[in-house]
RNA sequence: GCCCCCAUCGUCUAGAGGCCUAGGACACCGCCCUUUCACGGCGAAGGCACCGGUUCGAAUCCGGUUGGGGGUACCA
């Protein structure tokens, strides 16, 4: 095998979904395997929806995936020379020819076969058109498109690397449209010249083109290129068994990394979706999967997206981070909330550190990480009223935490092992059992009933804040017991 | 309609004729750990779409049915 080129050529819709995502992953892997070179190009000839915006969200996903390209981005519509040519090369050998027919007519032409029960492919009634009739047509001011004088006989089939021989009747082969009458060529034409002349030697994308691979095919042929190997993998559906799209939530990778899902989380469930290597592996750094994949494993069928593994698995990571590593990841967001400033002291950050390590086993998303630890860095605290009507106006908790918080005030240094005697006292000098005291105590200063272990909550929240809670809390029953 | 592809637990999958009374992971349920919630540990439940072949023997091979996906554009 000669040295591996493979590409990824999005059109550009505004951002990557995670279809895409993964194509783009299998060519990466399949490029960093093989020491090939991973070339990004973006398939703008539609005009309508190309912008620039929707290239960046494109790129954006691309980078924070870490799918870095080591050729391109090219764009289409910088290349239309190169289209221009081969579409000429075509014309001057006759492969291909003016068609003048409007889309109105095209339309009405499918229907009347459709209705006749023949395939609605083009008659090719352009095809011999003299050059009276084109001059003719022309004078009427109609616009005409280039079509590809199609071969249809025989069949065009092709080994495809993850579905075997795949074969196509040259009879489903109709004349298509190669160069569209807005002075672009169509996607067709435009990925087999570029594919080509980028000499691209392995095509790995969606299954949706598969139906498209034996046109190109011909293309190849008619135009003197080689053929490239092609592996089309399955498509990505929602939970409904319908293609993926908007409508299913979150499908772009921008969006998921706005929710707080980790790229190492994000590739390592795209790679499994759809393919497999021994099954007792779900685990798979990048390296692991660059030496790993293969084509040959990548699943025939169409795999749902499962939200919920891909939830769990960025868990795994984050509990498997190093409490440094997930502080840089933080940083920023909590920056924003407003629990660090911008220039960090090494004060701030043990404490931002000794609170992620409380909180790394209890979140799946980074995002969760400001709703779960804002009560450490913040004064004020949100109650949950339920849990505190459930919790707090209980009889006889007003007294608990009043002595706690006598105890507390008195307390020489505000740590942990002194924590602990104090709770126990408690329980004996009020009989009751440590659930009594910790929930009590675990609403009154973070608001909820749901943290981690109270002591390290208690001593990272500090002596103030803790005192300050209490004192809150007191009064909220007492006020409360007034009211009723 | 026509063409192409596909078919193992709810989901992602292992399985390439006997190793399968079908294995793993997520989700779900139960138990344990535990001051709450997570994490962790243990366990349960759950599937070869159907019908015919081939074979001593089929989840695995063949045919059909059904079901699903994709395509059928001057979109990509």
């Amino acid at each position: 095998m000669g040295k591996v080129r493979v590409r990824f050529a999005p059109s550009p819709t505004g951002y990557l979904h995670v279809g895409g995502a993964r194509t783009a992953l299998y060519n990466y892997l399949f490029a960093k395997q093989n020491q090939g070179t991973f070339v990004l190009r973006i398939e703008d000839t539609d005009l309508a929806r190309s912008t620039e915006e929707s290239i960046n969200g494109v790129l954006e996903g691309m980078e924070f995936l870490g799918l870095t390209w080591d050729e391109g981005p090219y764009f289409q519509s910088k290349r239309l020379e190169y289209y221009k040519e081969a579409a000429d090369k075509l014309l001057a050998a006759g492969r291909a020819y003016r068609c003048y027919c409007t889309p109105e007519e095209l339309d009405q032409m499918r229907k009347a076969a459709l209705e006749r029960k023949e395939d609605p492919v083009y008659d090719g009634r352009c095809r011999h058109l003299t050059e009276e009739q084109r001059a003719e047509l022309e004078a009427q001011g109609r616009t005409s498109v280039l079509r590809f004088k199609a071969d249809n006989e025989g069949e065009t089939s092709f080994d495809d690397l993850i579905k075997g021989q795949i074969t196509f009747d040259n009879k489903q082969i109709d004349d298509f449209v190669i160069w569209k009458s807005d002075g672009m060529p169509t996607y067709n034409f435009g990925v087999v010249v570029d594919d080509a002349l980028m000499e691209i030697t392995h095509v790995i994308r969606g299954d949706d083109h598969v139906s498209n691979t034996p046109k190109q095919i011909q293309l190849y042929h008619a135009l003197g290129y080689p053929v490239p190997k092609f592996a089309h993998v399955p498509m990505i559906l929602g939970e409904d068994r319908t293609r993926l799209s908007k409508r299913h939530g979150a499908t772009s990778v921008t969006q998921f990394r706005d929710e707080g899902y980790l790229p190492e989380a994000m590739n390592n469930y795209l790679a499994l979706l759809g393919w497999s290597y021994d099954d007792s592996q779900t685990l798979f750094s990048m390296d692991e999967l660059i030496e790993k994949f293969s084509l040959e494993r990548v699943s025939h069928n169409p795999a749902v997206f499962d939200i919920q593994k891909l939830q769990w698995m960025n868990g795994v990571y984050i509990r498997d981070m190093d409490i440094d590593q997930l502080y840089i990841r933080v940083l920023a967001q909590w920056q924003k909330a407003g629990f660090l400033s911008e220039n960090p002291s090494e004060e701030e950050a043990v404490k931002a550190k000794a609170v992620l390590k409380e909180l790394q086993s209890r979140v799946k998303l980074l995002n969760e990480l400001d709703e779960a630890a804002y009560y450490f860095f913040q004064d004020e605290v949100r109650y949950n009223q339920a849990v505190v009507e459930k919790i707090l106006f209980k009889p006889g908790v007003a007294d608990i935490l009043s002595h706690l918080l006598n105890e507390l005030l008195q307390l020489k240094e505000f740590t942990e092992e002194n924590l602990e005697p104090i709770f126990k006292a408690t329980i004996e000098k009020f009989d009751c059992k440590l659930g009594n005291i910790m929930q009590p105590v675990r609403v009154a200063v973070t608001g909820t009933n749901v943290s981690p272990s109270i002591y390290p909550v208690l001593t990272l929240v500090g002596r103030a804040r803790t005192c300050q809670r209490l004192r809150d809390a007191v009064e909220m029953i007492k006020a409360n017991e007034k009211g009723e």
